[in-house]
DNA sequence: ACAAATACTACAAAAAAGGTAGTATTAAAG
DNA sequence: CTTTAATACTACCTTTTTTGTAGTATTTGT
């Protein structure tokens, strides 16, 4: 039910240790899929998809790799959320704002799930990337260790 | 992802009728079905789980149902989600308190989501099923047209 | 005894999550 | 201008989770 994908998971430690780096540094999806042992490919698709919502900026050819595009306060995890996962709503009938779509909607527990809506939406739009990057991680192989 | 499942989807309607109903009344699995157009036998085996944590109270035989045991400002949100989906979290090496159950944690990003954690926690212990019951059900057949 | 209710267990179908493979495109460096 | 290292895109497959069905046992009021 309320559980961390994976998809998620990987998002959030590559955007992590892109809140960490200098200035104009990159990281590719090469380094952080051996730094922390994830799928390559799945983790180059997640880190795709937050370049085309704009979180990640995405820089091609030899010596590329991705940088945030703003820092990491700005960064609010209902942002991330939506990159990743698209348009996710708590319920189907809900619209991003918590209202119902449709006016003879399906569901008839509507109101409760509005109501969860927005406590959950007052909970994302007020997570930012900088309340996790402030947090250790933990890479099996940490920088030091890479080329 | 972070999406209601039709268990506490069903579990909520059924909790918030229950909410609802006069002081030493009954309500059964087969009236919520039919009331809110949920499968049967999904909902009662919903329900046995709520019986079994203790949320509600189970009478066998005719004229027998369901009732809350304590009143509904006193059971949290957290509670339900555990009597439903058992003690799930939002990653697997966590404990329920929060913190990480191996010292040598697999997941990578092990503070990331104790901090997540931390924040759900938060909310599930700080929502009670009050707040639910005072919003409007919509029963595709409301309390009048049965028996 | 009967009927109406809950309790329990096994199984199946559908949907979502997680992962792999292959190809195309871009751009820096020699 | 060729090579190479990177991102971009798409199709497919496997596994897990969710959702639902079926059947049987048990309890209890009338």
């Amino acid at each position: 039910m309320f559980r961390f994908t994976k998809d998620m998971e990987y998002a959030l430690i590559s955007l992590v240790e892109l809140s960490r780096l200098p200035p104009n540094q990159l990281v590719s999806a090469r380094e952080l899929s051996e730094r922390y042992e994830l799928p390559f490919k799945l983790l180059a698709r997640i880190l795709q998809k937050l370049g085309a919502a704009g979180v990640i900026k995405a820089f091609k050819g030899p010596q590329g790799g991705y940088c945030l595009v703003e820092p990491p306060h700005r960064v609010k995890l209902g942002r991330i959320i939506e990159a990743v996962r698209g348009d996710e709503r708590i319920a189907d009938c809900l619209t991003k704002e918590g209202s119902c779509a449709q006016d003879a909607c399906g569901c008839t527990i509507k109101p409760v799930i509005e109501l969860f809506q927005d406590k959950w939406l007052n909970f994302v739009e007020n997570t930012t990337l900088d309340e996790f990057a402030r947090s250790e991680l933990n890479p099996e192989r940490p920088m030091e260790m890479l080329g």
